[in-house]
RNA sequence: CGGAGCGUAGCGCAGCUUGGUAGCGCGCCUGCUUUGGGAGCAGGAUGUCGCAGGUUCAAAUCCUGUCGCUCCGACCA
């Protein structure tokens, strides 16, 4: 391809509202145009990394035994009506009516649709285990969307569907799909980890996140440094605490503390580290009061309390429960003599003996608070969500924490839509049987966006090979010179028979120009040659990643360029 | 949903307080010079100042409404 005969606008500067790096980079390379929020053009470059990315994800989906297919994007309500999701899903699922004034949404996944085409044709055991997918562009109404294609409205998935007759059946189906995964991730090149992740609020089943490491990662997950253990911070597991210290603290002591409602101000008002001070969370959990404690410095975790409770909804208590609850302001609740059933404190404060809580009276704190001795109906769980430096579940050693940036789920659904949309089938018995169903999704356009934000430099994208538009940009520094022109025409046209995605710049341009382009838009390989390199019967060879420069002789181009792709792209990780 | 901010040339912005008929940088077009890390000079094109009302002799500027976009927040005591 000739940059000349191209569309690539690439600009100098970003518009303002691109915050973070893939959207900036992503617009001045010319991948993408905002239409309008959350909602964007995906330009000829842009779309090319697309595209890289689907037929890497298209190889492995095939390889796993998955058919792929092509579902509407815009549904009737009904089936949303008959799977109760027309209530649940909320604003971010866009609904609107036809001119016959039949309510309509467009589709943000496809549970509902598939399970109706194959409740519709499945009748026998025989037909099963079925497994497939699409690539779709989707749509959801964000609230605010924001970081460019990282969550945008519409967006591009891929996602897949399994149908089994039983649990061991759809267990090997996730099996497979994980598997699937991890390839796909593995082949583009991309630093990630398979992390266990909540499963909501479907009971019994099970799911794992797939995450880019990235500093400007959403989301926080621990990986153990001793096993392979790793989980989103929603859902990792913490062990109780082994090393105790029993020594018993002399008799509670009420403390006067004015105003002091927050721990920060707690612990400097009182000379303590915040460590050495129980907060004591009030909830409403389905409507009754529960008393979360965990240290100072640590945070609740909802989800965990849910889960222990098997409830419902759990929410912070308003201030009036608070007053309510513990017979002070927020601020001051504490475990001693409050008047609620359940008191959950968790594992960390059964390390020791002596805390600092709240009196459940204003301006009053506790000293020496034992819970074992002084509160009756104490339980100890794991509550709080999990810290870098927190122990593994698994095996005791210690938890890093990272970010990431999810751009694959796996998601083990069991019966929760062959119920309510009642798709059976019949077993060998004659008798009839819930189809056992998982989905799997992967963000497309997140794995660009992901991509970009794991791989840069100040002077613009590094894309690995295997995402890259272009695997080499050749820089013709001199299109007016027959000699430079013919040459670099030859070696295009080389490199394009040997397979490989070439753009070879022929503006007329100030070589300046060229090679800030080259390097905005990040193709792993860029190759030089104007007049000077052509006199000296070399073409310049720069590895984008590591800038390393190497002078390819052109008499033996073929072999010298061989040996020098094999150099770049062992400098990715890519198991392909 | 609550709060804040911004809409002026393709992009980044100034002008608005104190109304007088629109400017800067980059980009774009033409010419000459230049040519290995975002060139120089000269000339040129491009704006219903988001939209709709209002005030005024006069509105980018003041007022009202409206639409769009962006950011922050949605309660960890």
């Amino acid at each position: 391809m000739r940059l000349s005969r191209y569309y690539l606008p690439t600009l100098k500067e970003a518009p303002a509202d691109a915050e973070v790096i893939s959207h900036r980079l992503m617009t001045r390379a010319g991948m993408i145009r905002k239409l309008t929020a959350g909602v964007y053009n995906y330009l000829p470059y842009g779309w090319k990394a697309i595209r890289k990315v689907e037929e890497i994800v298209r190889r492995e989906m095939d390889r796993a035994g998955s058919l792929e297919l092509r579902l509407p994007a815009v549904q009737p309500a009904d089936l949303w009506i008959e799977s109760g999701r027309w209530e649940h899903y909320g604003k971010e699922l866009l609904r609107f009516k036809d001119r016959h004034e039949r309510d309509c949404c467009l589709g943000p996944t496809h549970e509902e649709v598939i399970t109706d085409m194959v409740r519709g044709e499945v009748r026998s055991y025989r037909q099963l285990p079925l497994s497939m997918y699409q690539m779709q562009t989707k749509f959801r109404d964000e609230i605010r969307p924001r970081f460019g294609l990282m969550r945008g409205r519409e967006f591009i998935m891929k996602d897949a569907y399994t149908f089994d007759r039983d649990d061991a059946g759809a267990d090997e189906s996730y099996r497979g799909m994980f598997e699937a995964y991890k390839r796909v991730f593995s082949r583009l090149a991309l630093e990630f980890r398979a992390v266990e992740a909540d499963s909501g609020s479907i009971g019994g089943s099970f799911s794992h996140e797939f995450m880019v490491l990235a500093q400007t990662g959403e989301d926080t997950i621990v990986s153990c440094t001793g096993c392979t253990y790793a989980a989103n911070v929603e859902r990792a597991q913490l062990p109780p605490v082994l090393d105790r210290d029993e020594t018993e603290p002399p008799a509670v002591e009420e403390v006067f503390t004015p105003a002091q409602h927050t721990v920060e101000e707690l612990a400097i008002f009182l000379s303590v580290e915040a460590g050495d001070i129980a907060k004591t969370l009030l909830f409403n959990v389905d409507g009754r009061p529960v008393a979360v404690l965990v240290r100072g410095d640590r945070e609740v975790n909802e989800i965990k309390v849910k889960n222990l409770l098997n409830a419902e909804n759990v929410r912070l208590a308003l201030p009036e429960e608070v007053t309510q609850w513990s017979g002070a302001g927020v601020g001051f609740a504490g475990p001693v003599g409050l008047k609620v059933d359940t008191i959950l404190a968790d594992f960390e404060l059964d390390a020791r003996r002596g805390w600092i809580t709240g009196a459940n009276k204003d301006d009053a704190h506790l000293k020496n608070v034992c819970l074992h001795r002084d509160v009756k109906n104490v339980r100890f769980a794991d509550l709080r969500t999990a810290v870098d430096g927190d122990l593994c579940p698994v095996c005791q050693s210690t938890l890093k924490a990272m970010r990431g940036i999810e751009v694959g789920h796996v998601f083990k659904l069991g019966t929760k839509y062959s119920q309510s949309l009642n798709a059976v089938f019949l077993d060998e018995a004659g008798k009839e049987q819930l189809m056992i169903m998982g989905c799997y999704g992967i963000g497309v356009t997140r794995v660009v966006a992901a991509c970009i934000e794991q791989n840069h430099d100040t002077d613009g994208i590094i894309f690995p090979p295997p995402m890259a538009p272009f695997e080499v940009f050749l820089l013709n520094l001199d299109p007016k010179d027959q000699a430079v022109n013919a040459k670099a025409e030859e070696l295009h046209d080389f490199l394009e028979s040997s397979g490989l995605d070439v753009l070879m710049d022929d503006r007329e341009e100030r070589p300046g120009v060229k090679f800030k382009d080259a390097d905005l838009c990040g193709a792993p390989m860029q190759l030089v040659l104007g007049g000077k390199s052509l006199a000296k019967g070399i073409v310049e060879a720069k590895d984008r990643r590591t800038g390393e420069k190497r002078e390819l002789p052109l008499d033996r181009f073929a072999e010298a360029f061989e040996a020098w792709k094999k150099e770049v792209y062992a400098g990715w990780k890519m198991d392909v």
